[in-house]
RNA sequence: GUGCCCGUAGCUCAGUUGGAUAGAGCGCCAGACUGCGGAUCUGGAGGUCGGGAGUUCGAAUCUCCCCGGGCACGCCA
């Protein structure tokens, strides 16, 4: 926490000399040429005070100067001041790295309930990678709020109900035919993936010809259990395969079953928020934005998805979550306004509901984009994907672009274990540090901890200590952005810091044990960083590669 | 047509509560081990930050217009 420690000593110096008590300013990273640390309070305070930004940082300077935690303050450019550390305020972060190594960067448990809700696929059909990248922002971004002290509920959400699983369940009875030389017509609107193929041969298997040609309610049923059963088996191997684990599954019909639903239409109703038109009843969406007003029943009384989604935030509420995240793909950001405008008039906290929206994800091999068509079926599942590159270049590829961003994932770099490839590079400074202890035995060098750090004095080694301790601000950029690239931006820079160090100095040096062991120290302060942050992204640490 | 997201090096992407000479990886070129793992490191070439205007001490970042791409505009989910 070396970046708040200067905040409090620049607030304390801005009170002391300004009688200020509150500034807006940043304390941030410079380029390297610049120094260790930099703030812009002198530029910020100009408007304020009046004054020249340097004549402010020149005045903040002398008395910035008096403090026991910096060895140089500088004034540059416009106006920026310039810090270093002293050398000790850095082996003291590095002390409480190794004193920690279970938990540096967590935090005490805040008592507040948070819930992440995503992928929350229907099951139709496989999951496809854009819920692979949708499962692993929701997956790191709730190991990070976990981190952060907040107790988290993962859900997934989903409906076995209605015309969709109808049409699969006459689409699996289409296959299963086939397989007795019948020829019925899979629907207009019906699922055509070879996934039904499959599951219609083990059918056939279980039940022999008991359904052949034979088409009624009951049949129905059966094939809608049935494939239902089926397709959340294969999202959960799925999911498992990746790493993804659910509090809770949460099933859309319930909600109507239990009264949820005509609960809140209640509510609504009482607030004066709905009206009826046309048989259907509406929600006054245009009194709270600027958008159209949205039937909430149709006219043969059933309940719309928005509503039943309503209904289901409220249920969230209810079950007092104190902030609820939704992650949705790009192809529902249409929903976004109307669903703050409903939890408006419930007359919930503007910040309660947050929504996510990650844009597609587009799939590259051999140098061209692989065709997804829905259509005909033949796209890439995530579960072929996972299968062909791995699970470590599969969580590590989704979690370092930005959700915003429209992503190309490059099958053939994740797959290749080479140097090129991201996740092989960081995992690499892990496997190196271990490899160091145990050379340090072959050499009978001992590793005596927290012990001989005073020996660690060059520049790079400060600046891998204090880009060690920025990790849990890091944390919390994460939660802020609700962007988890931020993770593997931050390590991929840590890591390259520390590999060009390496290079630079000899670790281990049977001439100056107290150096090496200094050293030995260092490393094991960054295999703790690595070991955390990989745990975060849910990538495992290797020892050997 | 309207709304949302995006457009940064050949490719994939960082960088946005407005800050210093715009960064990284890959690719390309040239280098580094009879010392701890070369899956590494060092250097170089490569940019009108899609285009234009504006706001101001200062804009990749904010505003407006235009161009290009994605998505959405249902009594579907």
């Amino acid at each position: 926490m070396l970046r708040r420690m200067i905040e409090d000593e620049i607030a304390k110096a801005v009170e002391e000399i300004f009688s200020i008590d509150s500034v807006n300013f940043k304390v941030e990273i410079p380029p390297e040429r610049f120094g260790e640390f930099s703030s812009n309070v002198a530029m910020v305070l100009t408007r304020k005070l009046r004054m020249n930004p340097r004549e402010i940082a020149e005045k903040l300077k002398e008395r910035l100067r008096e403090s026991e935690i910096f060895e140089d303050v500088r004034i540059d450019g416009p106006g920026f001041l310039n810090f270093d550390l002293r050398n000790e305020i850095y082996l003291e972060s590095l002390r409480r790295i190794i004193k920690n190594p279970e938990s540096f960067g967590r935090r005490e448990r805040k008592k507040m309930k948070v819930q992440i809700e995503f992928v929350s696929a229907n099951p139709t059909g496989p999951l496809t990678v854009g819920h692979g990248r949708q499962a692993i922002i929701g997956d790191v971004l709730s190991n990070v709020f976990d981190e952060l002290g907040y107790d988290v509920v993962r859900e997934y959400y989903f409906n076995d109900a209605g015309r969709q699983m109808d049409l699969l369940a006459r689409s699996l009875w289409v296959r299963y035919n086939e397989l007795f030389g019948r020829n019925y017509e899979i629907p207009e609107d019906g699922y055509h993936g070879s996934y039904l193929i499959e599951m219609a041969r083990k059918l056939k298997e279980d039940v022999g010809d008991r359904f052949v040609d034979r088409w009624d309610e009951d049949v129905l049923e059966f094939f809608k259990e049935r494939a239902k059963n089926e397709m959340f088996e294969m999202i959960k191997k799925t999911l498992e395969k990746l790493g993804v684990k659910f509090d809770v599954y949460f099933n859309e019909k319930t909600l109507i079953e239990d009264g949820t639903v005509e609960e809140v239409l209640n509510i609504l109703e009482s607030k004066g928020m709905i009206y009826e038109k046309d048989g259907a009843i509406w929600l006054k969406v245009s009194e709270l934005i600027d958008e159209n007003d949205k039937v909430l029943v149709r006219s043969n009384g059933t309940p719309t998805y928005f509503l039943t989604d309503i209904a289901y935030h409220y249920n969230k509420f209810k079950r007092g979550f104190e902030k609820v995240y939704d992650i949705w793909g790009s192809d529902h950001h249409g929903h976004v306004p109307r669903m703050k405008a409903a939890m408006k008039a419930l007359g919930f906290p503007d910040d309660f509901l947050n929504i996510i929206i990650h844009q597609f994800v587009t799939l590259k091999r051999g140098g061209r984009e692989v065709k997804m068509s829905t259509r005909s079926g033949e796209f890439v599942t995530l579960d072929e994907l996972v299968n062909t590159v791995g699970v470590d270049p599969t969580r590590y590829f989704f979690a370092m672009i930005d959700p915003n961003t429209h992503m190309v994932f490059d099958m053939d770099l994740a797959v290749s274990r080479s140097m090129d490839n991201p996740v092989y590079y960081v995992q690499y400074a892990h496997a190196r540090i271990r490899s160091l202890f145990e050379k340090a035995k072959e050499k009978g060098i001992d590793y005596r901890e927290l012990e001989d750090l005073e020996e660690l004095s060059l520049k790079d080694e400060k600046l891998i200590m204090r880009d060690m301790d920025i990790f849990e601000e890091i944390l919390e950029d994460v939660v802020k952005d609700s962007a988890p690239n931020r993770l593997t931006t931050y390590v991929e820079n840590l890591v390259s810091r520390f590999h060009a160090y390496y290079t630079d100095n000899l670790i281990l040096d049977v001439e100056s044990p107290k150096l090496s062991n200094a050293r030995l120290n260092l490393c094991r302060g960054m295999e703790i960083v690595l070991k955390r942050t990989f745990s975060i992204l849910g990538i495992t640490a290797p020892e050997r590669m």
